[in-house]
DNA sequence: CCAAAAGTGTTCCGTCTACACCCATGG
DNA sequence: CCATGGGTGTAGACGGAACACTTTTGG
């Protein structure tokens, strides 16, 4: 205990990035600061981590809050540590990046909250090194969609491949031919053709896909 | 201040996964821990956060405790909060991963800590989540070595394409061929043939190349 | 009837992979 | 003189990129 007590204590929080896609574009989730120090700023919405919880308990604890959702797709950002990042006191934040779907997402809870999908590419300043964390987020994500089908997590579980290909450009930041993609998508069994045709999004009717978990697990490889 | 004084402080630590390469394996350094609990237990060493240090500091510092070494590689690994990860108290700790050429470290330093060099395919189970950490820092480190210039952290400045190419094969586990390896590596400027001729590894003898940092900085791209 | 989005194949080019032999030298 | 590691080129397969027109239907 003694090894312990010679070095002093910090407090730590969690932040959460959570990004939604909507309208073609990727969007973060971010709120007005409701107390000091920060009150008013745009911000990551965090919190901290309790004695008795693990850091992915107080991620999803907080984005449950937020959302009210469980079981979204959750991974960690990094450590962020700098002296002076917390103007109030020291404190370390853990920063959790999230996918949600945006049409599970309860609108009347985001307004409770006092929420906003902001575009990525219009984000404002955010509160003390939230920016920071944000890029990382997004370069991260980058990297990641490339091998893991992370992008199912941004759209309803039925979803057309015009939807699924926008997905793409905006977290990759460029146009994509549509007949290589569809190419692609085609030679995964994981991505299943459903009878179903969405007519909300073009006068014609686009077929309607789903992604199979089952099917992407035996599958295990996967490159865009 | 209110705010921060009704939410739990906790202890923060780093621990530090360094890496070198020596006799054409990946190897790292662990050491018995010298303090309970745990005391006896193979170990990744690490040191807690100082209120006025910066994370990275803290790993920097650790790692220059251990090895007297500045200025070498270092990227953070990820954070580890489990509750019951520490057997004495609730510890969170920020895991950095460090690439050092084995042949500037003083050995006597080394032994002084008692530390040792071990295979990273024969490591034994390490204190607390410390094996946790290491695997997650050598799947970071077999994504980022395709399209970084990491390799040349693991080696002298001067070295021959066959060191290098064995530094790829340790970190990816997989033989590569070698008139590949060379022709891809000689469509890089900024890795430079010397004059130089290494003869302790060889009868005939063979090229000492040099990574050239700055000629890196303006060509960009990179892809093994 | 026309605007708007869905859907569909082929060709070309560059990149990756597989593969085997001669060279120089220390012991 | 021979064992050991150094050094070199080519051909074929494969995957990625470029590219344009027809279909359907709501308004």
């Amino acid at each position: 205990m003694n090894y312990y007590s010679e070095h002093s204590k910090v407090w730590v929080s969690v932040d959460c990035i959570v990004f939604g896609f909507e309208g073609d574009k990727l969007k973060l989730l971010i709120g007005r600061r409701q107390m000091d120090p920060g009150r008013g700023e745009w911000s990551l919405y965090g919190g901290f981590v309790r004695a008795d919880e693990n850091l992915e308990d107080a991620a999803n604890r907080v984005l449950y809050s937020l959302t009210g959702m469980k079981k979204t797709y959750m991974k960690q950002v990094g450590a962020f540590g700098a002296i002076d990042r917390d103007p109030g006191e020291r404190v370390i934040s853990i920063a959790y990046c999230a996918l949600i779907n945006v049409t599970d997402y309860d609108d009347l809870l985001r307004k409770q909250h006092g929420l906003e999908w902001v575009n990525i590419d219009e984000l404002p300043k955010l509160y003390s090194d939230h920016n920071e964390m944000v890029h990382k987020a997004i370069s991260l994500l980058r990297r990641r969609i490339k091998t893991e089908p992370l992008s199912f997590n941004l759209l309803p579980n039925l979803f057309t491949l015009t939807q699924l290909q926008h997905v793409y450009e905006a977290i990759l930041g460029d146009e994509i031919d549509k007949r290589n993609f569809r190419k692609r998508i085609k030679a995964y069994d994981f991505i299943e053709k459903t009878e179903l045709i969405d007519k909300d999004h073009s006068k014609r009717g686009a077929a309607l896909y789903r992604f199979n978990k089952k099917h992407y697990n035996e599958e295990s490889s996967f490159k865009l």
